[in-house]
This record gives structure tokens, C-alpha cells and sequence, in this order.
DNA sequence: TAATTTGTTTAAAATAATTTTAACGTTTCG
DNA sequence: CGAAACGTTAAAATTATTTTAAACAAATTA
């Protein structure tokens, strides 16, 4: 069956479907993913799996964009390869569960702040303890080095809770705290 | 005082100082704030409250530059308007308190995006009822319909959720599920 | 009130990023 | 094999963003 009425419903169906995957996108842009990244992902987690030309085809872009499109979301942990039997081309697959995108796209970006910036705090701190212990250098400086000190000291609490954040995250737990809704249900 | 090795000293301080700065413009990118816009708000928070005079100086860049910056910044509310007394000038605070933050930083972005998906997914909704119920419309489309409906329906959880992790943090009541202080979480 | 300072807006320039075309190396399959 | 298909890389082209200089408006002060 193909009248013109199936035809109108297929094109509303579509538009529909556009306009959550926008908001997808939009969304998505707040955490800096680029916005064709997300109209990607939100086509993926509409359509289901797709090769590399059907997304081609549908966002009517190229085929490379396509690739590194697919590579970028890849890296946030929120797109995997998969199989299709029978077929030759690699297909891609959305993580459609939103709680694991959570899970993996913030968990990711939050371990790498706590190891990045206490990483510098170490290194800086070093610097700072000879400042400190320096002779011939003036108070004022002293001063100044032993605030920095102290203010960078303060905030290894925060990256250490965000580590904690996330090991809550990545065990489930989360969920027990701060659970879905009424209806529970087991998760991860 | 102030001889060659008060000097070397302010020169290691400096250092450090921007090591750290570094880190935190690198780690904020991850979220989509602009480098400049992350060493803006790192200066800050090592310097303390700044004018937009001090910044460009700081950062060797036009004042627009900074102006823009910081009301980006404000933007995220993690950056507010002071004032120095005795002082013409505008002085600019950044959030000290990294919890503070993340609570500010992280509750706009997750409101935001249950309020905007949620939206989009009512009216995607609507749409995709009026096909189901439609008549001349094939089978196959109405399917479509009604399984992009249900996977609309079953998102929709996420963002409540979203939405009481929202008021979990703004709370405070995270920090009781999730205490700061615990002895070791050096996982680095 | 005139001159100065401050902060913002606007338009242009500079810079950065995204996207595409073209080319390349692999793999698949007749 | 060899041809075709697939995915990626490299470059060039295009777009978008960021930055600045210049102009402006508001506030201050002398």
C-alpha cells in the first residue's frame, strides 16, 4: 500500500522523529558535542543500526563526515560497531539507553578532569613547597605561594568526591541512591 | 626586597600558578567552554576577583575579549559581579567552590535537556499518535509509528530522572549519598 | 558641562573547525 | 588474480567561531 495519505504520513512520521532528534542535538551541543555529531546520534538512536552510506543518505552529508562523525561518538563511548549478518558493510549501533549514555559519556570526562587537574595540582604543588622553603625570598611572594598552596590543596576534596561520583556511577549504585521511579528496575 | 632570586621565585610562582590554569582551561573544554573562556575562569580563581583591565593584562588580550569571556561565564553561573570598594572599577568573582561548580555548571545543562527533549517528544508524540490512528495509512508506517513512539515513551524516564538528580544536587542532599570525606580515593 | 573612564556593541580580520573531494590501502568476491 | 566495494586519510574548500579595533553609550569626576 503506497496512496497519497500513507505518503503524508510517512513525511509526518519523519518530521517527528526530526524534531526530537534535534532537540537531541541541541542538547547534546551543551556538553560541546558538535551539533552534526549529535543529529547523528539521534538518527542512530531513532533508525536503529546503520551503515555508513545509509547515515550518508540520510543526513545528506559525505561519507568521511560520516566516518568521523561515527569515530567522535565512538570516543564518548556512546556508539559501537556491530554486525549485521549477511551483510558486508560494518554497521553502527547508539547506545539507546540513556542511563549508560549518561554512565559512559560523563564518567569519562569526569575521571579525566579528577587525574588531569590533580595531576597539575601535584606537579604545582612541588613547585610551590620550594618557593616556600626557598631562603631570599620575600614574604610577600611566600605569602602568595602558601594561599595557592592552600587553595589548590582545597579542591583535591572535590576531585576526589568526583571520583566517587563516578565509581557510584559505573557500579549502578547511583540508581539505589537516587532511584528511577516507583517502579524499579534493575539496572546494569 | 626584590633581588634576582625574589624574582626567580615570582617566576616559579607564576608557573605553577598557570600549570594549574592550564588544566582546569583543558578539563572545562571538555564540557564545551572555550579555552579562552576556561583560562579566564582558572585566572580568576587562582588571582581572585579581577577587573576586566587586570584580565586583559593577565592574559594578554582585548578587553571585548574579556568582557565576552566573563559574561560567558556568567552565563554558567560560575562567575559573578563584585564590587571593591573605593574602586571605580567592575570587579569580577569566580566561583571558589568547585562544588558549588559543578552544582551550578551541571544542574542548567541536565534541566535544560529534560526540559527541551521532553518537549520535543510531547509534540513528536501527538504526531505519531494521529498516524497511528489515522485511517489509509499502511501498516507498515503505523508500526513505525508506534515503536518510535515507545522508545519516545520509554526515554522520557531518563529525564525525570535527570530532573531529581537536578534536585538532589541543588539540595544538597547529593553530598549526603555521596559524603566528601572519605580516607584514600587516589585512584589517579 | 566637558573631559575621562569604563564597559559594551558592531564590523572586520584572523583563526579555528568542519566538511568535502580526491586519493589511498584493504578487503571481499566473482 | 582483478574488479569492485569499503572505510580511512590528506588536502583543499568552506563555514563558523573567536578575536580585535573602532565606535558608541553610560557613568564619573573635575
Amino acid at each position: 500500500m503506497s496512496n497519497s495519505s500513507d505518503q503524508e504520513a510517512r513525511e509526518s512520521l519523519d518530521n517527528a522523529k526530526e524534531l526530537v532528534i534535534d532537540s537531541i542535538a541541541e542538547t547534546m551541543d551543551l556538553y560541546g558535542v558538535t551539533r552534526s555529531a549529535g543529529t547523528l546520534y539521534g538518527t542512530m538512536y531513532l533508525e536503529g543500526d546503520m551503515t555508513l552510506d545509509e547515515m550518508r543518505e540520510k543526513l545528506g552529508m559525505s561519507k568521511p563526515s560520516m566516518s568521523t562523525g561515527v569515530k567522535k561518538l565512538q570516543e564518548f563511548n556512546v556508539v559501537k560497531k556491530t554486525f549485521r549478518k549477511g551483510k558486508r558493510k560494518q554497521t553502527y549501533i547508539a547506545e539507546k539507553d540513556f542511563f549508560q549514555f549518561f554512565s559512559n559519556f560523563f564518567t569519562q570526562k569526569w575521571e579525566r578532569e579528577a587525574k588531569v587537574n590533580l595531576h597539575s595540582i601535584k606537579d604545582a604543588q612541588s613547585t610551590l613547597t620550594q618557593i616556600i622553603n626557598e631562603d631570599n625570598v620575600s614574604e610577600e611572594v611566600k605569602e602568595d605561594a602558601r594561599e595557592t598552596f592552600q587553595v589548590m590543596e582545597n579542591s583535591k576534596r572535590y576531585y576526589q568526591w568526583l571520583n566517587k561520583l563516578v565509581e557510584t556511577i559505573e557500579t549502578g549504585e547511583i540508581f539505589d541512591l537516587i532511584p528511577l521511579d516507583s517502579k524499579d528496575e534493575d539496572r546494569q
